[in-house]
DNA sequence: ATTATCTATAGATCTATAGATAATGC
DNA sequence: ATTATCTATAGATCTATAGATAATGC
């Protein structure tokens, strides 16, 4: 039944990734520490050696989920094949695709407004990455200085998210694509 | 026990209202039915008599919400004293009060995220809310033909959505002010 | 010997139902 | 007599804990 301290911690990390995928599909409150721990193929009894609560759970495994969205935005900047990081990261963040999964979504667009009913641990941990998420668009957008830079970043990254949540609460009629259409243009992602 | 008529519909009435408001501050997952029938003053037991069941609840105390938030800023354009509707419906939507007090926001911004999780009516119910919204807010914005107008609503309501629930997962941290205060500039709002 | 994980369960809470109660309205 | 609402409860589910188990690692 022990396993190897290496094979422990992947164990944990498994559990965070599996809680971050069911999280952004069912809410917070839409699954429980027993089938969290059975999707990550183990038992509820270990939970709780690993993580002080649910709560605790919900911090952490939101704090992993931001920094490892972020990388991944950063990989298409830093990499020279994409010529236009920011119409490749905001075309396929308003993709129907993006709509449609909500396993692999952006953590505000299905939990930001959970937020305010969580403890301090889980409000920090998105208030850190909201602030790292402007910073990241404001290398990336167009301004005369850096505060209109930022004030750019905000002002997209709020139409981005705002049009995501609009179109998946009417995914039921036909305004769901043309909020998408509408925001990929007003960026000029197409 | 028994009730007039008038006196079981008025019931049913303040169940519908004290629901939409208790969502909006905890979710959908957040508050049973025996918490809701209690604060209206009722008991469990004469809930299913009123609704098919808890998701039947969600999809009418959400349609009766939606109508009411329209029908206010309806009101706000009919009225002559109001002098610039859209700068008073947007400043209020992007204040420091929306973003702190949950229980009369926008039901977007609270539970938009939800519906992708629930049933077929709750999502009809959100669409025509999305379709409505939108529709009301294209009479005020500007441009060349009603398609502009109509694509301009789409984006300036996005933008809205997207900052209230930025700054509400945010709120530990000062940018929280700071994405409202952008959004109201790029409205022109102040 | 230590400890990561397991089985089993306590106690709370949630949706929904059954049957009783008492006020309305024919 | 009808019926809107009440009390009480069944059955499911959820968080958290207790104690057992068996593989690691000194």
């Amino acid at each position: 039944m022990k396993v190897s301290k290496e094979k422990a911690v992947e164990n944990r990390e498994l559990v965070l990734d599996t809680a971050a995928t069911l999280f952004r599909q069912v809410g917070f409150d839409g699954v429980g520490v027993s089938d969290i721990m059975k999707k990550a193929g183990l038992t509820v009894g270990g939970f709780y050696n690993n993580f002080e609560s649910k709560e605790d759970l919900i911090a952490k495994a939101c704090d992993k989920l931001g920094g490892k969205s972020l990388k991944r935005w950063q990989e298409h900047i830093d990499n020279p094949d994409v010529a236009d990081p920011l119409k490749r990261i905001g075309s396929s963040y308003l993709s129907t695709t993006n709509r449609d999964d909500l396993s692999s979504t952006c953590i505000f667009s299905t939990l930001g407004a959970e937020v305010p009913r969580h403890d301090s641990a889980v409000q920090q941990v998105f208030a850190q990455g909201v602030e790292s998420t402007i910073k990241l668009l404001s290398t990336l957008v167009e301004g005369q200085s850096e505060a209109e830079k930022r004030n750019n970043a905000i002002a997209m990254f709020s139409q981005w998210l705002g049009a995501l949540i609009l179109s998946r609460a009417a995914s039921a009629s036909p305004i769901s694509d043309e909020i998408l259409e509408v925001a990929r243009k007003a960026s000029h992602l197409e």
